[in-house]
DNA sequence: CGCTAGGTTGAATACGCTCAAAGATCGTGG
DNA sequence: CCACGATCTTTGAGCGTATTCAACCTAGCG
């Protein structure tokens, strides 16, 4: 039973349509009906994963695409020395495998953390989904370069920041990660995170992940534990950790237009 | 006055055709004529642009699409105390700002290294390209995924690794990437990089950078300076660093046949 | 031939790691 | 409802990898 926030609804649109993905993709391009029920099509086949399942292993085919619409997930690698690095997490809204209908096989593991609710489907449905509609086509592309940035933020996060940075700037990404679909409470989400899954994903020790918290809400930083953790003072976790969520939104439109594709 | 080992000849394609880009898509997919051709258009307005030239910076509008035919570029994030992280490299058949199609801001800063030679295009061109040749659209596809895992292993190395494995494992990389577009000689190959530069890459301090080198060299790992570098065992560097090339190769054909698309 | 960017080395320091052990918390079955 | 086991968290202590500071060396270029 996850126990996520109940979701705050967006804007003013049926139920039906009131899936994470959709919430996010309409937070950064308004949607044509048309557009919304495709996605909605999309969403046809559900399915449950139960928690703490290896749900691919690299090297997999990639034979389908997950959205996750409840639950968390993560993908990673492991080494043979028994080290394990989370590459990023998946939450509910984002695509697990994204690539499948460009890339045959998995490069990663993605595992589940907690039962994810998910909606499957074939790879090969995105391509007659984007010669239908275009749009979605683009905003597919936008959500693969936001995943992009995501990444590119976990290296610039283990590369050249410190443990107390790393930790406040990813507790921050999460946040506003939540938000956008609405999984969130003021200043406060929950996660399905432990010390030691962050710590993987930082690059840090288990002990010293448990320090680095420890000191954050020493500092009044946040308080709570990680399955409901309070950001107490964002203003000064954004200007510590040089934060711009920008490369979360990047609300502009993202083609007003689209030139009559045939 | 780029020093770039010259290229091999890649199979049996007119001179004309063959980019770098053209010769990592078929390197593996086999390209009928027709894409060929309209792969080289995309490469007909030409530019180029001097080393140590910032190209791009955080926040610019996304206004063109580059494709490097030579020379080396790399994308980095800059911190306010005078840090900064390489997240990748560009070299000969790479796209900068491959999501200018679907971002209308470029999320990170891209420099020049040496003088490139760049095709230039214009995102939107992207559109009809897809139009007309669906499977050009999935090797675009593609090659968004193989990005996405020269990231992630990014994220890994930095992540999980010593500063000798790190280091092993980059110059891995870097060799196989280049050998994909024939700038390689045996073991061998040049680059333009510095210590300074390999070390906002992999997170470590100059002076340990050139200490592991020094290490790396010492236990017959490797040769030479970076501006032409040899991989003495490359079996060893393997095994130590758990390289598994198979992100960068992923040798299947995409998508024998692409259902019609209309 | 001198300047400058890049490379090398030594020494002291520090951040984060490992090892070790003890508390907490939660789910589950008796 | 309590007890037990399993997982997760916390704390202490010693150590090591990588950092910082400082200096010197080297090579290429004008």
């Amino acid at each position: 039973m996850p126990k996520q926030i109940k979701p705050v609804p967006a804007e003013h649109q049926p139920a039906q349509s009131d899936w994470p993905l959709i919430r996010k993709f309409r937070y950064v391009q308004r949607l044509e009906n048309q557009e919304i029920d495709a996605l909605v099509q999309l969403h046809q086949q559900t399915k449950t994963i139960p928690k703490r399942k290896v749900i691919l292993n690299q090297g997999d085919a990639n034979k389908q695409c997950l959205i996750i619409t409840d639950g968390w997930a993560y993908r990673f690698s492991k080494l043979r020395n028994g080290n394990r690095q989370v590459i990023n997490y998946y939450v509910p809204g984002d695509i697990i495998s994204p690539f499948a209908l460009f890339m045959p096989k998995a490069n990663y593991s993605v595992a589940s953390i907690t039962d994810l609710q998910v909606a499957v489907f074939k790879p090969d449905h995105l391509i007659q989904l984007f010669a239908t509609h275009p749009r979605l086509g683009l905003l597919y592309g936008w959500m693969l370069g936001r995943n992009d940035a995501l990444v590119a933020e976990q290296v610039i996060r283990i590369g050249r920041r410190s443990a107390y940075k790393r930790t406040a700037h990813l507790l921050l990404e999460l946040y506003y990660r939540l938000k956008i679909v609405g999984l969130y409470n003021d200043t406060s989400f929950s996660t399905p995170l432990t010390q030691d899954l962050l710590a993987d994903t930082l690059g840090l020790s288990i002990v010293h992940m448990n320090r680095t918290l420890r000191k954050l809400q020493a500092d009044g930083m946040i308080s709570g534990r990680l399955n409901e953790i309070t950001l107490l003072d964002i203003d000064e976790l954004m200007r510590i950790t040089e934060s711009q969520p920008r490369y979360l939104e990047q609300t502009q439109q993202i083609s007003p237009v689209v030139s009559q594709q045939k």
